[in-house]
DNA sequence: TTATCGATTCTCT
DNA sequence: GAGAATCGATAAA
């Protein structure tokens, strides 16, 4: 069962997800995407080290309910007044703990991609192919993911359908998260997966206040 | 190539 | 009312 992959927490589910498969599918059709790079997160009722970093790292809140939901489905978040995030949540259900989906290739559905983006954007100039989903806000633009159609929502069930690596990258690259505040956006938690050279990648940005490292 | 800044609105204090 | 798990444009170097 590839579902109990989530029942462990985000950091060791983290970099499993390198190079597995997700398609969203909608009334305008499917697309996939093979995930690139990824960041954990841990809340409430993790073992282990208090992370900072996290939106349900002193309670449940409204916004993050679903991160304690059970494991294998999606934690959709608004950002900065425009941009959707998606998470798969990990750990069983009443433990918050997910996986940023940050970056990947678009590898169905390249078409539908584009027009998203370029609807976002407001103007018909098409992206590069390797940009169309690297960034959380941009992979959630090129899926069409929105809170109120998929947060909460079961991976493994339509609209979505997602597969393992069926071969796991040979390197996976480990360091700081993006745009994290603080300690937790430092050093101290290189708790951001990806594959090494990867071209959909998204560039680091230090957070707020993170230390240099 | 790196750095800064505006857009835009929700959530929590 | 402050700040945010961002993006993209623009400026500086």
């Amino acid at each position: 069962m590839t579902r109990d992959l989530f029942a462990a927490d985000a950091l060791t589910v983290a970099p499993l997800l390198l190079g597995s498969r997700l398609t969203v599918t909608s009334d305008e059709g499917a697309v996939t995407v093979r995930i690139s790079e990824v960041e954990a997160y841990h809340g409430v009722g993790v073992p282990g080290r208090y992370d900072p970093g996290s939106h349900s790292r002193d309670r449940r809140t409204e916004r993050n309910a679903s991160m304690f939901g059970p494991p294998g489905h999606a934690y959709v978040y608004f950002s900065y007044g425009m941009h959707f995030a998606l998470n798969m949540v990990c750990s069983p259900e009443g433990v918050a703990s997910g996986v940023l989906i940050r970056s990947g290739e678009v590898v169905e559905g390249e078409r539908l991609a584009q027009l998203r983006r370029s609807a976002k954007r407001g103007h018909p100039a098409p992206v590069p192919a390797r940009s169309l989903a690297r960034g959380p806000g941009n992979l959630a633009a090129a899926l069409g993911i929105t809170r109120e159609a998929h947060n909460g929502r079961d991976l493994f069930e339509a609209p979505f359908a997602f597969a393992p690596p069926e071969t796991p990258p040979a390197d996976i690259a480990a360091g700081p998260r993006v745009g994290v505040a603080g300690e937790a956006g430092g050093p101290a938690f290189p708790w951001r997966f990806w594959i090494p050279g990867d071209p959909t990648v998204s560039a680091f940005r230090p957070g707020r206040g993170a230390p240099r490292g």
